[in-house]
DNA sequence: GTGGTCTAGACCACG
DNA sequence: GTGGTCTAGACCACT
C-alpha cells in the first residue's frame, strides 16, 4: 500500500521510495514478493509512469528491489543492513535539524525520546 | 558563526535559517544580540544579499529575530516555544524517514535512542 | 481577476496577495480552483515572475493556496479561519489609525459603522 | 504622551504623527497647547532629531500643529474637519484590507461592528 | 510545462 | 548605514 501526499514539497518519486522501504520494514513486503509494474502503479497512483520508473530505478540502485526481464519486479532476496558512513552523516544532520525544530516547539529530551521510540516501534515488527 | 555547505541540495537560505537557530539553541546568540547586516553576511558568505535577506525574513516571520528599521537585525527578546500542529506533523514524517534509514543500516532501538540523545545534548546547553 | 495599482506605495506582491484573498472571499475563486501559473500571471501583469512567486509563496504559507509540484497552484481545499493574536493586534492598530482619519474628516460613530458594514457586505457573499 | 514601537514596520515618523493626532482626538492635547521641541522630543524618544522633524513637518502640512518662530510649536487653534475625497478613498481601501483579514480570522459582521465601535469609543471623548 | 533558487544589480525609504 | 522591493535572467528538479 502506497500513500502519497501530492501537496507535499517532497518529490513524489521520493515518497514512493520511502513507502516501499517502509512496507519492507513493516514486513508487508517480504523478500521475493512481487511489486506492481511501473505502468500499473502509475495508473493506481494517477501519476506519470516516468515518476514511478525513477523511484524503481533508485530502489534498484539501493538493492531493495530487483527487476527480472520479462517477469517483473521483486523485493530483493537479501536486503543487507550495511552501514554507510556518508549516508549516516546525512541522516545525523537531518536528525539534528528535526530535533532542533522539536526543541523550538518546547520538546524536552524525555519527550523527544518518547516520540522517537514511538515512531520506531510503530515502524516495524519489533 | 555560520557555516554553509555550498554543495548541499539544501537551499542556502534554509541553511542560514538553521545555523542561526542552532546558534540560538547553543546560546552563542542571546536575546538582544545583533546579527550581521544582510550585506555584511552576504559578503562574508560570498553570496548575494537577496539570499541572506530571504533567510532573515523567514527568521523574522518565525519570530526568532527582529529588525529595527535602519538599525539592524537582532535576536528576539522573547523566543516563544509554540507548538505548531502542521509543523509537528512534518517533523514526525521526516523523523520516520530518517529512522527508517537508520534501521536499514542495522540500528536497533537502543542505538537509535543513544544517537538521538547524543545529538540532542550536543545541540544545546541542557 | 487581479488589478494592480502600480503607483501605490503598497508592494506589488502584497497587492497580489490581497487580490487573491479578496477573490476567495467573494467566491470568484473556490477551493480546488487553479490560479494562473507564476509565469502566466507575470506576463499578464507585466511584472517579473519573481514578484508573483513571492506573493504565491506567502499565500501558500498562509494556507490560502497549495502548489502541486509540476502541476500548478490551486486554492486550498480547507481555508481555515484561525485567530492569530499577533496579527489581530496589528489589525486593531491599523483600524485605529484609519478610524482616527475618518474622525478627523468628521465621521460620527454612526457614519463609521455604516461605512464599515457597507465595505464588509460588498466584500463577500454574506 | 507618545509611545513608539521600534520593532514595527511602520516608520517611526509616521507613528509620531499618529500619536500626536490621537492625543488631539482624546483631548490630551488641546488647541493652543505647546508640544515639545524637536530636540526635546528626540531626546525623550531616543531617536534622531531628523525623524521628529519629519513628523512635525507633516503635521504642520496637515495643519494639526503650528510653529511660531522663536516661540515653539503648538496645536493649531482650528483643527478643521474637512472631507478629503482622495484621502477617504485611501482610508476605505485600507479598511477593506483590514476587514478582509478579520473575516479570514472568523470575524462575523456583528463582531466586526463591535470591534470597530469599541476602538472608536476608546479613541475619543464621545 | 511547473515552481524553487540564486545571481547581479538597481532604486527606495528610513534613521 | 540599514532592510525592502523589483528587475532580468539563469539554472534546476519535478511531472
Amino acid at each position: 500500500m502506497i500513500i502519497l501526499d501530492y501537496k507535499s514539497s517532497k518529490p513524489i518519486y521520493e515518497q514512493i521510495i520511502e513507502q516501499v522501504k517502509l512496507n519492507v520494514m513493516r514486513q508487508y513486503l517480504k523478500p521475493g514478493d512481487a511489486i506492481p509494474s511501473v505502468r500499473k502503479l502509475a495508473l493506481e497512483l494517477e501519476i506519470t509512469p516516468g515518476t514511478v520508473a525513477k523511484a524503481y530505478q533508485e530502489l534498484e540502485r539501493q538493492q531493495i528491489i530487483e527487476t527480472i526481464r520479462g517477469k517483473g519486479t521483486f523485493i530483493a532476496n537479501e536486503i543487507q543492513l550495511k552501514p554507510d558512513e556518508k549516508k549516516l552523516f546525512e541522516v545525523k544532520k537531518n536528525l539534528q535539524t528535526e530535533l532542533m525544530e522539536l526543541k523550538m516547539m518546547g520538546y524536552s529530551k524525555r519527550m523527544v525520546v518518547e516520540l522517537i521510540t514511538g515512531i520506531y516501534e510503530e515502524m516495524c515488527v519489533c
